[in-house]
DNA sequence: ATGATGCTCTTACGGTGTAAGAGAGTCAAG
DNA sequence: CTTGACTCTCTTACACCGTAAGAGCATCAT
């Protein structure tokens, strides 16, 4: 039995590391200090000098997951921004999918998240927007794909609920979907896509009735490169 | 101290009741077995007769919620049927904030409800979508609803966090938004329509652009009353 | 060497979900 | 009414949780 109370090295970043990995084997649920601390080699009450108290943890993990995923563009027509800011997003969720529940839950209130969300709202006025309306379409977008995610990561610590052809006759089409691969990855992946170019082209039509001269070429729904932008703000 | 072990008169549904009244008052978090049983005058053990366990008396709470919240009228329209049918799982999720976190994290699988997407499938398939777009469009439409009503409930125990005027010029656009009223109920309230109308419409464009002759006057995006069904089937 | 400070530990307390079983309440058949 | 079967409620117990309090080793500045 050689000395205890070894140092151990530890840092506020190292812990949120392996909370985050914690989280993402066992799910939120499945996360304690204990067990946390065990994993660093270390008792759960060495943990208190790197995080005040379990809450705390967690709202590290969500900003940490937050600040890595709201990324915004500054430089891209505001179609291809919120392409890519929701492409982001959903790549870091998934990417961490315990806490997904967590992200959805708490309030990203964080500086870079509030910095994004400014140049976000910039793009979005000098292509044409109104202050109100680009904050819609921002909070959208995000409510959009936090919402989305939520229903493609499975529940935390259990195996996907398999969701066994559950319908003989008296639910034709949801058999069909079923068995067209409703809810495989691939469903999922489309449905994204699909969801995103209903919401951008129904944001387009609204730009395009309030400044009609712009907007009305706006109508093939997948715009791969959007310069469209008027009189750069920002 | 009369006799003990009285019959208390409960039910499955008594203990239901009893649990959402909690948890909307509490949160998720503030339920406990024990408190819930101190809250319908009777021991933690006892509720073990009503429900298998407490994962299982969450289940239940989003099932009951989620039977009550998807409703969808077979005779309207796809448009007025879509609205109905968000306006309702809204209203439901609003009434009961402490459940939002759980219909937002657990699968929906009840009987009613897969009955009533079967039934808004066959809405949008006989409006001229595919089978797969129908699905894409109903999922979409949920897993928006979901998340915007996670943004828009306050978290579980605590007050709502002020979001004090954060910025003073170096985020312009966020602090005029923030006067005129972001986060509000009404700004809430404001963005779920103004999301559900870009939605509808972008999706009203797809439905235009499969078929043509149908999808061209459905260019005003808010539908009041939209009766254009094809030959209607199930 | 001597503190001072930082890090880790042990111990302890009140809370949780729930397994096991004892014991009352209720009802049906004799 | 008596007897049993069954249903409901209770008590007890265990392992686990977050974390408050404080003891003590490790490291570094003096």
């Amino acid at each position: 039995m050689a000395t205890r109370h070894e140092r151990a090295g530890l840092s506020r970043e190292k812990v949120l590391d392996a909370a985050l990995e914690l989280v993402d084997q066992v799910g939120v649920d499945g996360l304690s200090m204990r067990k946390l601390g065990a994993a660093l080699g270390v008792e759960a009450m060495t943990l208190y000098h790197y995080v005040p108290n379990k809450d705390a943890l967690l709202s590290g993990l969500v900003e940490r997951t937050a600040t890595r995923a709201f990324t915004v563009d500054p430089a891209a027509g505001w179609q291809a921004m919120l392409r890519g800011f929701t492409a982001g997003f959903r790549r870091e969720l998934l990417a961490h999918p315990g806490v997904v529940p967590l992200v959805a839950t708490r309030p990203v209130t964080t500086p870079s998240a509030l910095r994004e969300l400014e140049t976000a709202v910039a793009i979005l006025r000098a292509a044409g927007f109104g202050t109100r309306e680009a904050f819609h379409v921002v909070n959208t977008v995000a409510t959009f794909t936090t919402g989305h995610c939520l229903a493609e990561v499975d529940p935390p610590g259990a195996a996907p609920p398999a969701l066994a052809v559950p319908d003989p006759a008296a639910l034709p089409h949801l058999a069909e979907a079923v068995r067209d691969g409703l809810g495989t990855p691939a469903d999922h992946e489309a449905r994204f896509a699909f969801a995103l170019d209903a919401l951008i082209d129904g944001f387009a039509r609204m730009l395009a009735r309030r400044s009609p001269d712009e907007g009305g070429r706006a109508s093939t729904a997948s715009a791969q490169g959007d310069h469209e932008g008027g009189p750069a703000s920002a």
